[in-house]
RNA sequence: GCCGGAGUGGCGGAACGGUAGACGCAAGGGACUUAAACUCCCUGGUCCUUCGGGGCGUGUGGGUUCGAUUCCCACCUCCGGCACCA
């Protein structure tokens, strides 16, 4: 039968292997049909327990990168592993495809942008298939689909449904140079995330997501996260940023206007001694009016309106304000403090007022020292005294109260307690809790996104489109260059249309939706790819979610993770799901550098995955992205690493060339190797890699450990090929089994020659054979290194039966010569014996 | 300032209280070759050595322990997030 078993060819030729098997693979669909919502079709869920192995999708912008490669090749490893392991796994892909890159590229070459989009699809997918994911291809979706955003836009209707869709004016950031709004989120450093250009504030009108109604939620459902990444979820919790306070209200000394108030401090209540309001505060025109003050305030507030993100928020200025001759009443003492405008006070948090506390703030103080403002102690530290002048700075440290009537002598703690309980027993105020979360702003003056689906009509305000007329697909326009206002508004034929109410004569809402929006919920697109009844069903993606394990980059810590997390909540107090978090375990993968800067093409220090695979091969790439560090750590790319991957596959290619062809080996039984140590030890070797490989992939996110592990294996097996030659004489065939271990627990990293290797040794279809499990008889050893220690220092080592008690262990060592000399006029007080590890003298 | 993470050979890193430096890269020596590349073998933290070994070594200083890269405390440095958020 020997003889139905090829003798592989004596080179390796990765591109050769590489095609044969996408092929076979392909024909014989091995990585297709995972259950999912077909129109019309029951659908048959597996037996076996499910895994959904996600990575974050691609943005079509070119290419793939390096750091996708290391990304899908990660999810790939996982999913082939579960698969083996004998879960029924989904590992499904499409394409983030809506967005500004290609649009921009578009408007340079005057192609349309879903003909480059279309065209970037294409390159990519060919580039992943090259690569060898095992990836459901059934299941591809793109998010300009208007099969997919025609479920965007009836997610959107259901939650302005919901009154989780809001439309109102704010100052909000525009990106000047890509002409467009921007979310908080996507403004890093008073910059534009995408284009790096200084944001400015502009006050329009614009629709938001009500993200800041699920806050609290957002932050106790991380409970639910099993093994999220710390760093992930402490940056979640700082964007949501929670603080604890009150809410305290203030009347104008005339007493016609009353203004609230939040604070964290309402302990401090009566060291309030002025009061602010933003420049952007509704109230300041009223309060003003007709007074001398006005011009000042007004010009005030119209400069700090014109000033960028980046110089409204610099904390190192002067605090500047101005008075406007208005005062009004601390609600708890009755005193009557001015009030001023300054821009330090921010309209979108809180309430856009505050009370100053300058004894008890560094910012407040700030404000009082520059515009002579009086300052007043109401804590006292340790060293402190009820009125030790506050000269230098705030007090913010431990004390207790004074100053302050009914709270003088309690902590700060405890004060904090009374003043909100006296606040609401008075009706003035309560406590309550601030976040620093903004609503999301999802409207976009860009052409290549999802049409918001509304209806401006002048009876019924905006109007939601029905469904039955979803999806409004995004319109043809001659010229979608940015100008301000989105490029759908120059279609007239779009624009026009009757009111879905009330039948008149209305307006189409013209701005498109940040893609992010496209982005939070596509990962339950994948269970119902092609379903056009519904978005989803929600008995399979109640099957299939959460997703077991998501994979990608920490860039989108408070980006599309928060946003995710904020479309599960939604949904499932929709209904519509049965699962409030969509990603149950996340792993975030470090950055691939080079030259000790992010690869980019304006640094020219990229690196193609295509020419990679096209010199060393698809596996080799798989194999070295993987094997260059802790994978969730940024890492130097190293093209001389990239050798020493595809050397390894070379050294394990002759290596099963020179055992030849089958039959696969059996497991050896550790009974038949008694007679032969060096066979025993090699199996010994098998099992310990099985087991090492299982945990690095299955629990650990070890990867380069694994691959190691599987090295040492191979340079074993080589080791004793060089030394008892390619045959056993007699007895189980070690060697064989050893290599046939090897190429089986490489598999999940390096697929294609994995499966040509394994093909030739005998076996077939390596993507469906079990997982092995190492055997424990096989792992027992029957030797052990025994490491003796004086006070902690190794002064000798050497081979001993397994399993002795601790008495012979000490015989034994006993009599060692160097053991013997190390202890010479010494007292040993203390023996410490490790079973068959070590054994510690304590001496004197 | 607050919150997270990390500091180990020339380099990437390994070791989840018990032999520090697995595996790989680079380096040096040797074999093969007319030569070179490829490949294979050997050496390799550092200092001392009578070549048997010995001292010192995981950012710094303490602590716990028979024993600490690992646990605890303080500090230093680097990376990331937040930061005029009341």
């Amino acid at each position: 039968m020997t003889d139905s078993y090829e003798l592989l060819p004596d080179r390796y030729n990765a591109t050769d292997v590489e095609e044969r098997w996408q092929q076979i693979w392909e024909r014989e669909r091995a990585f297709l049909g995972a259950t999912i919502s077909r129109d019309g079709h029951d659908t048959v869920r597996s037996e076996r327990p499910k895994s959904y192995v996600l990575e974050m999708l691609p943005y079509p912008s070119g290419e793939i990168h390096m750091g996708h490669v290391k990304n899908y090749t990660m999810g790939d490893v996982i999913a082939h592993h579960r698969r083996r392991c004998g879960a029924a796994v989904f590992h499904p892909m499409g394409y983030d495809a809506f967005g500004l890159p290609a649009e921009n590229a578009a408007i340079r070459s005057g192609e349309h942008p879903s003909v480059v989009t279309q065209r970037n699809i294409a390159r990519i997918r060919v580039q992943l298939q090259r690569l060898g994911f095992a990836i459901d291809w059934d299941t591809e979706i793109s998010t300009a689909d208007p099969e997919y955003y025609r479920w965007t836009q009836w997610i959107f209707v259901k939650m302005f449904e919901r009154g989780l869709v809001e439309r109102r004016e704010a100052a909000v950031n525009w990106c000047p140079v890509d002409q467009t709004v921007l979310a908080n989120e996507q403004v890093l450093d008073g910059r534009c995330e995408r284009c790096g250009t200084d944001v400015e504030l502009r006050q329009l009108t614009q629709w938001f997501l009500r993200i800041t109604d699920y806050a609290q939620d957002l932050l106790d459902d991380m409970a639910l996260l099993e093994d999220w990444p710390e760093r992930v979820l402490a940056m979640q919790r700082n964007w949501i940023g929670r603080s604890e306070g009150a809410r305290v209200m203030f009347s104008t000394e005339d007493g016609d206007h009353e203004i609230p108030v939040f604070t964290t401090r309402p302990d401090t209540l009566f060291g309030a001694t002025f009061f602010l309001l933003a420049p952007e505060h509704p109230l300041l025109g009223t309060l003003v009016e007709g007074r001398p003050e006005s011009s000042a305030v007004m010009s005030y507030a119209r400069a700090a309106a014109r000033a960028s993100l980046a110089e409204r928020s610099a904390t190192d200025k002067p605090k500047s304000g101005v008075f406007t001759g208005r005062y009004v009443i601390n609600p708890i003492n009755g005193a009557q403090i001015p009030v001023w405008v300054a821009d330090y006070v921010l309209m979108d948090y809180g309430t856009g007022a505050i009370m100053a506390v300058p004894g008890h703030d560094e910012r407040d103080f700030a404000f009082a020292q520059q515009h002579g403002l009086p300052v007043r102690r109401v804590v006292a530290g340790p060293e402190d005294a009820a009125d030790t002048p506050l000269v230098e700075a705030a007090y913010v440290g431990p004390g207790r109260m004074v100053n302050s009537e009914f709270l003088n002598g309690l902590e700060i703690a405890e004060a904090k307690g009374a003043a909100a309980t006296w606040l609401s027993e008075h009706g003035i105020g309560e406590a309550t809790v601030g976040y620093r979360l903004r609503d999301w702003l999802i409207s976009r003056q860009r052409y290549w996104g999802v049409p918001i689906p509304i209806v401006h009509c002048p009876n019924c305000g905006p109007v939601a489109v029905p469904d039955t007329q979803l999806p409004v697909l995004l319109p043809e326009v001659d010229d979608y260059a940015p100008k301000g206002q989105s490029p759908l508004a120059t279609n007239a034929e779009f624009l026009a249309v009757s009111c879905p109410s009330c039948g008149a004569d209305a307006r189409r809402e013209t701005d498109t939706m940040d893609t992010f929006v496209d982005s939070s919920w596509y990962y339950l697109r994948y269970t119902a790819p092609h379903l056009s009844s519904a978005p989803f069903e929600r008995e399979l993606a109640d099957y299939w979610l959460p997703v077991d394990q998501y994979i990608g980059g920490v860039e989108h810590a408070v980006l599309h993770l928060l946003y995710a997390r904020f479309f599960t909540k939604v949904l499932h107090d929709l209904g519509l799901v049965g699962f409030r978090e969509p990603f149950a375990r996340l792993f975030t993968q470090g950055m691939i550098y080079r030259d000790g800067a992010k690869m980019s093409k304006s640094k020219g220090n990229v690196v193609s995955p295509d020419e990679i695979v096209g010199q060393y091969g698809a596996d080799t790439l798989r194999l070295y992205v993987l094997f260059m560090g802790p994978a969730a750590d940024d890492i130097e790319w190293s093209d001389r690493g990239v050798v020493g991957a595809r050397r390894f596959l070379d050294r394990l290619w002759s290596l099963t060339r020179a055992v030849g062809p089958g039959p696969l080996a059996p497991r050896p039984s550790a009974a038949a190797l008694v007679g032969s140590p060096v066979s025993l030890e090699l199996a010994r070797r098998a099992e310990a890699t099985i087991a090492k490989v299982s945990s690095d992939i299955g629990e650990r996110f070890s990867f380069h450990t694994a691959i190691a592990a599987v090295q040492e294996l191979v340079n074993a097996c080589v080791r004793h090929q060089a030394e008892n030659g390619s045959a056993e004489a007699h007895g189980p065939d070690v060697l064989r089994y050893a290599i046939q271990t090897a190429v089986s627990v490489l598999f999940p990293f390096a697929p294609h020659v994995t499966c040509e290797l394994w093909e030739s040794l005998g076996g077939e279809r390596l993507w469906e054979v079990a997982w092995p499990t190492a055997d424990a008889e096989l792992l027992v050893r029957d030797q052990v290194t025994l490491v003796v220690q004086v006070n902690g220092k190794v002064r000798d080592r050497f081979e001993a039966a397994a399993g002795l008690e601790d008495d012979a262990v000490l015989a034994l060592v006993r009599d060692r010569p160097k053991v013997i000399a190390a202890l010479e006029g010494k007292e040993v007080i203390r023996d410490v014996v490790v079973p068959d590890r070590l054994v510690n003298f304590v001496v004197k």
